[in-house]
DNA sequence: ACAATTATTGACAGCGCTATCATCGGATTG
DNA sequence: CAATCCGATGATAGCGCTGTCAATAATTGT
């Protein structure tokens, strides 16, 4: 294919038509609704294409048709390995449509937010990808008046702006105090970085499940606003520990604090699962290889990642899904860290 | 800004140019060259641009000028920790520019290489920063029609497509091995996975120290094409120690499988520096925190994700790079794991 | 002072595609 | 068999911006 290419000049649509022997707009027809055409045209068309190479002008198209075929994707952070999975999963689906993946960078920030929506509303995206469902006021009446497809990742909860995926991380956090409690600990301490609203929402999980067991105490708390690190959960819990000693678990927001806290333990000699349960969050594959391996909350990111593109473009081509807010639920993956033994207990209903 | 934008209709540069009292053309060079406007013209219409709220429409700048603003990013992989440092060096630049990042994955397929390429050809970027140096034969050909510039990071070479920002994997490798030998470690074990071309100079790098110590034994060596993981460090670790059972150091192409092998280890009972050496590749975040701490190579990935930006754009406007490569070098950083003490030590020169 | 040069500015004509509406057979219908 | 409808196709007219080149104003040299 694209033989003449280098020989003539550029190929247009018009010359594609020229050589199909029909209208430009029939061959623009041919990309857009083909069933519209005839099929002896249909063939026609789709030779001349192949024949000559033809690839369309994208400036054009956006310029004649006043939409672009890109979706836009706002996500909070680059290095953060959540995201890495989610992001797959959204690079993946997007291929083999004809839409593109134009990605934004929060860095946390909804001020950044902000600019970054008002920047995409300018380019009229297709549709609209965005982490969260903590939008400013001003931020969500953008979305509104985006007039395409929006699609809120990572957590679920009342009010969509249009589209949901993702999951209750309050449930999810509950779920795994529960846990931690039927193994008989007590004294369950909650260590948090970054504390963004998910974050907050995995907090709120264990609170309440400690109230509901009458075991809620604020010492048992220690969070900080930097952002997470493996190192920062060895000082977090270093902090826990010169506080509450007398903790018999640690419930750690994610699994990247929670192995700083094994760390820390191999440094000072506290034995897992002996002396303390760990538990972190979002099960990255090295908590199964850990020594001991680490009890976590699975989310499925990945999925995530593909139904919410699924899920925008199908709005985009007026499919609309039945409803709008799709849980996919999570699984508390039992280790070692908190338990002799290991088993697979089923949090909420996911897809799969 | 903006209020006129919701109360009548769109907002074109004409009718920024009506408002400021100059023809079109002038508004559109405001944008393009405003040196090139008298003082006053230029603050007219700068403020009609304000009081109107006007965006331009890139889609026809794209059509009209025949050049996009938008530079292609290909990598192989969005799971990798080390392209996200890459990629948050890469946002973080073109944030600010005029330029949109556009982001494409080949999943360490030199096919998909040169389909994204192509992709990208047909999308005339104004520039395209690609990942390695490794390209097809087809590849390099396409990247050389492709009219702008490129930056090829990640390692640096001979014969760049036109720039490299990068350090030498060999060298890197080199400098892990010396280290290790200096600590008196004779029978060095080299882990590999994935095997894509820069963990391919890793080896290189690797076999040649240890031929020119005259300790090469290809009994030492483990590898596999599967990708990285911690557990799979666990496990290759564990095939190195059944074939070589007397090694008494093992040098990881990257720190997850320095973890596994370290996860490994405490599995065994075998004491980490005394029975064993371990070093790793890249000196991601955890490496710091293990117990032991992981000996590693620190390369400067986010700087590489900065400087490559900084060069295309600079090149697409018509500043061209003293000299076309830039090694950013790397630091072997001794930690625990290979030695007593900890220093570090510098590798070959960077920018910083 | 006047031609030559250089900064500013503008007119014109598209870029390559598609929205819109018109057209035109042929199938459907009573 | 005329009236009606529908599917398939085409003609026209831009979308909003910039390349090109010409025109004009300001500046300079001799």
């Amino acid at each position: 294919m694209g033989r003449k290419q280098t020989k003539s000049g550029k190929i247009r649509l018009t010359e594609v038509a020229k050589l199909a022997g029909v209208s430009p707009i029939t061959a623009s027809r041919f990309f857009r609704n083909p069933e519209a055409l005839s099929l002896s045209k249909r063939e026609r068309v789709d030779s001349a294409v192949k024949e000559l190479g033809y690839v369309p002008n994208l400036a054009a198209r956006a310029l004649a048709s006043h939409r672009t075929e890109v979706i836009g994707v706002v996500i909070p952070s680059l290095t953060n390995n959540v995201f890495a999975d989610v992001l797959r999963g959204i690079y993946d689906s997007s291929e083999g449509s004809r839409y593109t993946i134009q990605l934004a960078n929060t860095r946390y920030s909804i001020l950044q937010e902000e600019k970054l929506l008002r920047l995409f509303r300018a380019q009229k995206p297709a549709g609209l990808i965005v982490t969260g469902i903590n939008q400013t006021a001003e931020s969500r009446t953008i979305l509104e008046s985006m007039n395409c497809p929006v699609t809120q990742i990572m957590e679920i909860g009342d009010s969509p702006v249009d589209m949901m995926v993702g999951f209750s991380h309050y449930d999810a956090a509950s779920a795994a105090i529960s846990h931690i409690l039927e193994q008989g600990r007590r004294r369950i301490g909650f260590l948090g970085a970054r504390m963004d609203p998910r974050v907050q929402r995995r907090f709120e999980g264990y609170r309440d499940a400690m109230k509901a067991a009458s075991l809620f105490d604020p010492n048992l708390i220690v969070t900080t606003s930097v952002p997470t690190t493996v190192t920062l959960g060895g000082t977090l819990f270093a902090d826990l520990l010169a506080q509450t000693p007398d903790i018999d678990a640690v419930f750690c927001v994610n699994d990247d604090l929670a192995l700083g806290v094994l760390f820390e333990c191999q440094r000072r000699q506290i034995s897992i699962p002996r002396d303390l349960a760990i538990v972190g969050f979002n099960d990255l594959e090295f908590t199964a290889a850990a020594v001991p391996s680490i009890t976590s909350v699975r989310t499925n990111r990945y999925e995530m990642g593909r139904h919410a593109v699924t899920m925008v473009i199908d709005a985009i081509e007026g499919r609309r899904p039945q409803t709008p807010v799709l849980d996919l639920g999570f699984q508390l993956v039992v280790r070692e860290s908190s338990t002799r033994q290991s088993t697979v207990m089923a949090g909420s209903v996911g897809i799969d």
